[in-house]
DNA sequence: ATGTCGTAACGTTTACGA
């Protein structure tokens, strides 16, 4: 089972790369993020014409996530536990039937969080409070569970190419890189790491200031994966290349194939 | 280089988020 993630930065702006790259990169199921839709003007026809059940959790202007699946999906949910004042849309979970296994897929766009300190600040730290305890819940179902997407999370500096630049800001500071670890450390393993090791592997590049073609870039589009997940793991990989194309989002697809 | 891009709206330009 292929399973993909993509902060496309927009679905009107994407509306031919994005259909592209499913067409050649063939996940089984795409978790995107950024829609930036409501749900009545997603176009969901590109992608069912393509096989696709489509799920979408979207809301006007900002955020929205969506899951597109060739295999059925069940017990589909929306918006992440924690808080029910909380509107934007960054959290959707859904049950994917592999050939031998029932995988739990949730796709989420993590709060960036600038400036901090302020109150966006606080609203991150506090998702990803509710995220360690949604992440704990799916533990105790001993099912293969993966929770992936853009975590807007630096986990170390070897994940930027100028770390210096970050230091400050909400996608590295201290107290972000721990919240991370603290879900990591439930027990989850970052699938990315849990086969490539060293600097030099990123998912996104700023627009501004030539970043792509300086190879200025960070790692912060991650798979999550629950102990019976990783043991199903067999590749994860970063479509590096998607980022050099006509009218690309800023960041691009990263993947993992599980063995379900 | 305050350097870019995407979306919305009292829209043809500005504000905001990233």
């Amino acid at each position: 089972m292929k399973i993909a993630s993509f902060n496309i930065n927009g679905i009107k702006a994407r509306i031919e790369a994005l259909p592209a790259w499913l067409d050649e990169a063939e996940p089984d199921v795409a978790l995107l993020q950024e829609i930036k839709s409501i749900d009545e003007n997603f176009p969901r026809e590109i992608f069912e014409d393509r096989g696709y059940n489509v799920e979408t959790h979207g809301q006007k202007g900002f955020n929205g996530v969506a899951i597109l699946s060739r295999l059925p999906l069940e017990d589909v949910s929306r918006g992440l536990p924690g808080d029910p004042d909380d509107e934007q849309a960054r959290w959707i979970e859904a049950t994917v039937m592999g050939d031998h296994a029932a995988v739990r897929i949730c796709g989420l766009y993590l709060p960036n969080g600038n400036p901090a300190p302020g109150p966006k600040y606080d609203y991150k730290l506090a998702w990803m409070e509710r995220l360690r305890a949604r992440a704990q819940e799916l533990l105790t179902t001993e099912e293969p569970v993966v929770m992936a997407g853009d975590y807007n999370i630096i986990p170390q500096n070897e994940d930027a190419a100028r770390p210096e630049v970050w230091a400050r800001d909400a996608l590295a500071l201290p107290e972000s890189r721990a919240a991370f670890r603290r879900i990591l450390n439930l027990g989850f393993t970052e699938a990315f790491r849990a086969r490539t090791q060293g600097p030099g592997h990123y998912t996104f590049w700023d627009y501004q200031a030539g970043a792509w073609n300086k190879n200025d870039g960070i790692r912060i589009d991650h798979f999550l994966l629950s102990p019976q997940a990783a043991d199903l793991l067999t590749d994860c990989q970063i479509d590096k290349e998607i980022r050099a194309r006509e009218k690309p989002s800023d960041h691009v697809p990263i993947w993992i194939t599980l063995d379900a």
